[in-house]
DNA sequence: CGCCCGCATGGCT
DNA sequence: GAGCCATGCGGGC
């Protein structure tokens, strides 16, 4: 395996940057608003540098940025730090243990190091890189399926890492290395790789990669970096978008990130479903028997791993090691039981375990938070053409972990180790009994106590319900509910958390004067609120510092962007919800109208939230403010403007927002009426029979329908199978205390703004849930219509603060004309956030 | 009879 | 409509 030695490190535009600065290590201030992040630099900052462990960039100035693209920064303003060690090849000086050089170097399994150039070139015998399981493994042939596990093995062990990316060498060979080198690692390729080498630079090259890659390994200096990068990182990095039009850098940044994902962020999302984990997967996939290459750029986001800080501080110990979090999954039932089997979400598996083509797979060694180590079988079953991997025998592990149902189960990376590190989240630090309470009253618009109330098993309950709402409401963790296929019904209320950046600081989401989504963060530290894109996903901690969106904000120095008055209408906003609701004052809610102005939804979408029941801690509000307030959502939630900067709306408004909600309306009453007239055909359910008794000859259209709320009496029963029935709004309406009280659904009363009509319809047609829903929809509607007339007739109208408050309010009061206008848009009908609408556009 | 394995099913995305 | 995945279920031990 001898090659070419390394390209010689250069540092061209470091090395003169170098002059004007000491060599003391890299600044740890990341509070500088503009200045580079290293601390003996006083240019301003530009681009990004490497990963800092909070999961951010370091922001430099282009000098230093060029320097650490070049691999050349340690040398450039580490010299005199100490952690200086050679390559034991090439004699290269590699600034060991420095984060910025994190990647230009592997461990040796005889010790010592290695640089990355010197690694590749024998990464062939050597190699067991952090990302085998990625890379290396992933593109083993199934022949070599032994020495596959066990590089696996060993890799998914304590064993040390020798050396740590062979993918992105062989992709940095295949770009840039002196054809000797790249010779020899096609050969390895073809030795080993059974030809995926090409598929893999293919598939690269289609992300739209390779010209960056590329171009950045042509870079002889920087190739080291690079390669660590591409290496740590699947070498692309869309994560930022390649066609920015700072690509060149961008990509360049990218690559050289450490780590795209910032573990603990969204930014660790981010990279690891646009970046790392799509190329590497990419990587894997091609040439694979596997078909799924498809969609492998994305992991769907329940499986995203939202490590915190303590998390991942948790696994890495005392260790210098670096957490690569992967993937996480919620345990269901089926995977906390006693099977002991773990199903594992197939893009995971397939990015992140070793490749295995037998079902049989191949043993798995997992250590988890403790340091200790488990050995699961990690394996796969044919399933409809496809595979359903599974690790088994990890009920010892899961037992150990005390972990349940609806906890979840994180697997991360230690690097440069290499180790696979299994580790674990409650869903709740609460007991499962304390959980279920939580869950059931705080409910936050869903409650979960039916099904506590029915399965005694604390574990069942868990299970059903998904997760327990007390975190969600706490902002404390994450909790991604995972669907119960047993209780579908309650699924999706829990399920709206999903993409929620639910370990995040709380963010309130509305759109700008400009119609554009954003969503107000506040700074942990200076408690200033600042703008970020609504698409933007959260650490739990944040600050000015790290807000990347907006550098003229970045720094807790720099003034508020909102006023104290805009600030005020805008968090408060839940509060004024509840208080409205609560309230008995006619006036004061006519007060809570006007100073919701413009917000009118947001008070329908927060009383439909909150429900009947109890409120949501304010605290709390902003961030489950919609439970599907994803980033970029364009629900009615978070497409309305913020408080106070809203226009008045007017009955006959027809913006996006008063069309939502007219639309979800009608829609949610349609659907809830088809589904429960079917029900109720079957069933023959006296009270649903005395309905379809009075039901109309002819189905009146939505339009109708909505035109005849005013006479719920007249509401028709339900006529199967007819998606037009009147009945919805007398559904709506119905307040009779008789349903209520039956009602068996684990809502009780309680209502979910967010529910889908399709999945509303899954609720028990028996029970009241769905009627109660409804209503409370209807309530939640009126009392939006109701200050809309107050804001444009001011307050003409019956003021009656009830109206707010009442439970029992119908579909009658809504305006005729004002649902009227909403007759002519029905696209997003089904679009899955309540009010949600496909149309972005700010409302008026 | 109970457990485990593997596949099938069906809801859901 | 395809694929994913939670769970069911039958067969073997």
């Amino acid at each position: 395996m001898s090659s070419p030695p390394p390209p010689p490190p250069t540092s061209t535009t470091a090395t003169t940057a170098n002059n004007n600065y000491n060599a003391s290590c890299s600044s740890s201030s990341t509070v500088l608003s503009r200045k580079c992040f290293n601390s003996d630099c006083t240019d301003v900052k530009s681009r990004k540098g490497w990963r800092l462990r909070s999961g951010d960039f370091a922001e430099l100035c282009d000098r230093c940025a060029s320097a650490y693209e070049e691999g050349s920064f340690c040398e450039a303003f580490h010299l005199r730090a100490s952690g200086w060690r050679c390559c034991e090849s090439c004699g290269k000086r590699v600034h060991c243990g420095c984060i910025v050089s994190i990647q230009a170097f592997t461990l040796l399994d005889a010790g010592g190091i290695a640089c990355l150039a010197c690694a590749r070139k024998s990464f062939v015998l050597t190699s067991n890189p952090a990302w085998s399981p990625l890379f290396y493994h992933a593109s083993f042939p199934e022949r070599l399926k032994d020495l596959s596990v066990k590089s696996w093995s060993q890799l998914a062990g304590s064993g040390p890492v020798p050396w740590r990316q062979a993918p992105s060498l062989i992709l940095g060979e295949t770009f840039s290395a002196p054809s000797l080198e790249k010779r020899k690692v096609e050969d390895f390729s073809e030795k080993f790789i059974n030809g995926n080498l090409r598929i893999r630079l293919r598939d690269i090259v289609e992300n739209g990669n390779a010209g960056i890659i590329g171009e950045e390994q042509s870079q002889t200096p920087s190739s080291l970096m690079e390669d660590a990068s591409a290496q740590q990182f699947g070498i692309s990095t869309p994560y930022k978008s390649l066609s920015e039009s700072n690509s060149q850098i961008e990509g360049s940044v990218n690559a050289l990130q450490p780590a795209p994902p910032p573990p603990f962020t969204k930014h660790f999302h981010g990279s690891l479903h646009n970046g790392v984990d799509s190329s590497v997967d990419g990587h894997i996939r091609n040439g694979k028997p596997r078909t799924d290459a498809r969609g492998r750029s994305q992991l769907l986001p329940r499986y995203w791993p939202r490590f915190t800080d303590g998390e991942l501080h948790q696994i890495s110990g005392n260790s210098n090691s670096v957490i690569k979090p992967l993937f996480e999954k919620m345990l269901s039932a089926s995977d906390a039981g006693r099977i002991g089997r773990l199903v594992l979400p197939k893009k995971c598996a397939e990015a992140y375990f070793p490749p295995i083509s037998q079902p049989e797979g191949l043993p798995l060694r997992v250590q988890d938070s403790t340091g200790k180590e488990w050995i699961f079988q990690f394996r796969f079953w044919p399933n409809n053409n496809s595979r359903m991997y599974v690790l088994e025998g990890v009920t010892p592990c899961i037992q150990n972990m005390q972990l349940q149902a609806g906890d979840t189960v994180t697997f991360s990376r230690l690097e440069p180790e290499g180790k696979l590190v299994m580790g674990f989240r409650k869903a709740s630090s609460a007991t499962p009994s304390d959980q279920d309470n939580e869950t059931s009253q705080t409910g936050n618009g869903v409650s979960t106590k039916g099904d506590a109330e029915l399965d005694p098993s604390p574990w069942s309950k868990v299970d059903k319900s998904g997760y327990i709402a007390k975190e969600v409401l706490e902002g404390k963790s994450s909790i991604r509910k995972r669907k119960s296929s047993t209780l579908g019904s309650k699924r999706f209320e829990f399920e709206e958390y999903e993409d929620a950046p639910v370990l995040g600081k709380p963010t309130i989401f509305a759109t700008d004067n400009v119609g554009q989504k954003v969503q107000w963060v506040q700074c942990e530290d200076c408690l200033k609120w600042r703008k970020l894109p609504a698409n933007t996903l959260l650490p739990s901690k944040w600050a000015c510092s790290s807000n990347t969106w907006d550098p003229e904000r970045s720094s807790c120095s720099v003034a508020q962007e909102l006023t104290a008055e805009q600030l005020e209408y805008l968090i408060p906003s839940c509060k004024l919800v509840v208080a409205s609701k609560r309230s008995k004052d006619a006036r004061k809610e006519i007060d809570r109208v006007e100073a919701l102005e413009g917000e009118g939804l947001d008070t329908l979408a927060n009383l439909a939230i909150l429900g009947e029941g109890e409120a949501f801690p304010a605290s709390s509000q902003a961030t489950t403010k919609h439970p599907r307030h994803r980033p970029g959502c364009s629900c009615i939630v978070c497409i309305q403007p913020p408080s106070g900067k809203g226009p008045k709306h007017k009955q006959t408004c027809t913006c996006n927002v008063c069309q939502t909600v007219k639309r979800r309306f009608k829609t949610l009453m349609m659907k809830r009426e088809k589904k429960q007239s079917e029900k109720e055909a079957e069933t023959k359910q006296s009270e649903k029979e005395a309905e379809t008794t009075r039901k109309k000859p002819q189905e009146p259209s939505a339009e109708k329908l909505l035109d005849d709320e005013p006479s719920p009496s007249s509401n028709t029963g339900s006529e199967s199978g007819s998606p037009n029935k009147k009945k919805t709004v007398s559904e709506g309406s119905d307040d009779d205390p008789k349903r209520m009280k039956s009602s068996t659904s684990p809502f009780k009363g309680q209502i979910d703004l967010n529910i889908q009509p399709e999945r509303e319809d899954e609720l028990s047609p028996g029970s009241d849930s769905g009627g109660g829903m409804v209503r409370m929809l209807q309530d939640a509607t009126e009392t939006y219509l109701r200050m809309q007339r107050f804001l444009s007739s001011d307050g003409d109208n019956n003021p009656s603060g009830n109206h707010m408050l009442s439970s029992g309010g119908t579909g009658e009061k809504i305006s005729d004309a004002t649902m009227r206008g909403s007759s002519h848009q029905d696209a997003d009908n089904d679009h899955p956030p309540a009010f949600s609408m496909n149309a972005s556009a700010p409302a008026t």
